[in-house]
DNA sequence: TTTCAAATGGGGTGCTTACCCCATACGTAT
DNA sequence: ATACGTATGGGGTAAGCACCCCATTTGAAA
C-alpha cells in the first residue's frame, strides 16, 4: 500500500473495517477506473481495528476516512472524535450495518461527514464521495429516515410526551387533562404541537409511529370509557 | 386404579395428560376430601396419549373426562371426537396450555363441557366442577375473552372485514368509500356496525385490538391524506 | 437583563367520527 | 313465501379532533 507521487489536487484515503474482505472490495471500488466520479483516490493504508484507524489518520492525515464504526479494540463516537483530534482536515464518511437511532445521532454530532448503509449498494458511496470531498454532508435516505422520527421524538417536551403516551394508549382530550390536571384546551395544544413536530396528521398514523418506533409497550390494553 | 364398589350417584372420572404429574395432581386434587365440591369422585384410569384416552373412555364411559388436548398420538378435536362417538354421555373437561382462538372455538363446537387454563389455580376447576357435571358448560375468563373477541372477529362480514383493514391503514371514511366505490355513508355504516360487533368505540381501540389479534400486516405504512 | 422555550388556557372553525333514525334491493335459507 | 342477513344509501346529531388565533406566567439561557 505504498504512496507514490501525490500530485496537487489529488485526495489519499484510508480505510477502515474489521473485515478484510469488506476494505478489499472498498479499495478496489475506489481503484477502478471509470467507476468513481472523483478522480485521483489515492488509499494510503488499511486498518482493521479502532487503534489502527486512529493511527493511520495520524499518521497519514488522509483527506478522507472510510469507517466502520463496529470495530474491535475501540469503536464509534471514540474513533471519530479521536480523528477530529489528530487530523481536523479529515473527512470521516462512516458505512455500517447498524441502523440504532442514537449511534447515527451520535456521528452526526460529532461531525462525519458521510453515513452509508452497508445494505445500500457501493454506487451510492461512489457517487456521493465527491459531494462529501466537497464538503457537503450526505446521509443515506435509509439512515435519514431513522433520524427524522427520532429526533423528532427527541425534541418533544416532557409534556407532549406525557400526552402521546395517553393519546396511543386510547385516552381522549378530555380524560387525559382530568389525569394531568390541566384543561382540555391545554392538551389539545400539545397533542398539536407534538403531531406537527414528528409530521403527522391523525391518532391512526401516530400510532403507526409509536409502533414503528417501539414506543408502545404492547401492554396496550386500552381503556375504553 | 381398582375400581371399587360404586354407590349409585357417584361420578366417575378418567384423567388424560401425558404428563405424569399433572395426571397425580389432578387425581389427588380430586380424591383429597373437603377440597371438592363435589362428593363421590372415583377415578377410574389414567391415559398419557391420545389412544389411551379413547380407549379408557371406550372402556369405562366415565361420567368426566379431565383432557389435556396436547397429546402424543392423538389430539385435540379428533379425541374429543371420538369420546363423543364411544360415550356419548361423558362430559369432556380440557385444561391446556394452549391459548390458540382457532383450538379453543374449535373444541367449544365440538361439545367440550369445559375449557380450563394450566395457568389457571386448579381450585378453578375444582369449584366448577359441580356445575360442568350438574350440566352446565364453563369456559375460564381467560379463554371466554380470547373467544370473544375471535368469534366477533369472525362474525364480520367481508365488507366489514375490508373497511376494518382500511381503517387500521389510516383511511379516512371518504377515503375508503372512494376505494371500493361506495359512498361515504355506506362506510360508516359497515363501520359502526362493525365496531359494535367488535365492542370498541374509536378507531384507537380498534387499532389497539387489531394489534392485539395480530391483523396488521406490520406493512402498515399508514398514508397522510 | 432580555430573550426564549415551555406550559398554561380562552375563542373559534372545519372536518371526521360514532351512532341514531329511515328505506331499498338482493340473495339464501326455512 | 316469508323471513333473515348483507349491502346499499339518505337525514341528522353530538362529540371529538386538528389546528388556527390570541394571551399569561415561569424559569433558564444568552
Amino acid at each position: 500500500m505504498g504512496a507514490h507521487s501525490l500530485i496537487h489536487g489529488d485526495k489519499t484515503v484510508v480505510i477502515a473495517d474489521d473485515h478484510a474482505i469488506i476494505r478489499n472490495s472498498l479499495d478496489e471500488a475506489l481503484s477502478r477506473p471509470g467507476r468513481v466520479a472523483v478522480k485521483g483516490l489515492h488509499v494510503l493504508a488499511h486498518a482493521s481495528n479502532g487503534f489502527e484507524a486512529v493511527a493511520a489518520v495520524k499518521q497519514h492525515k488522509p483527506d478522507l476516512l472510510l469507517l466502520d464504526v463496529a470495530m474491535p479494540l475501540a469503536s464509534g463516537a471514540q474513533i471519530v472524535n479521536d480523528i477530529r483530534r489528530w487530523s481536523a482536515d479529515t473527512h470521516t464518511v462512516v458505512f455500517t450495518g447498524v441502523e440504532t437511532a442514537g449511534l447515527l445521532l451520535g456521528l452526526i454530532e460529532d461531525g462525519v461527514r458521510g453515513l452509508f448503509s452497508k445494505a445500500d449498494p457501493i454506487e451510492e458511496l461512489l457517487d456521493k464521495l465527491p459531494l462529501i470531498l466537497d464538503g457537503s454532508t450526505y446521509v443515506s435516505p435509509r439512515f435519514s429516515k431513522i433520524l427524522e422520527t427520532q429526533s423528532a421524538l427527541a425534541s418533544l417536551t416532557p409534556r407532549e410526551r406525557q400526552t402521546l403516551n395517553m393519546v396511543v394508549a386510547g385516552k381522549s382530550n378530555r380524560e387525559i387533562a382530568q389525569a394531568i390536571n390541566v384543561s382540555a384546551k391545554t392538551v389539545d395544544k400539545h397533542r398539536t404541537s407534538m403531531m406537527n413536530k414528528l409530521g403527522v396528521h391523525s391518532v391512526v398514523e401516530l400510532i403507526a409511529l409509536a409502533l414503528r418506533e417501539g414506543l408502545l409497550d404492547d401492554g396496550h390494553s386500552v381503556s375504553h370509557k
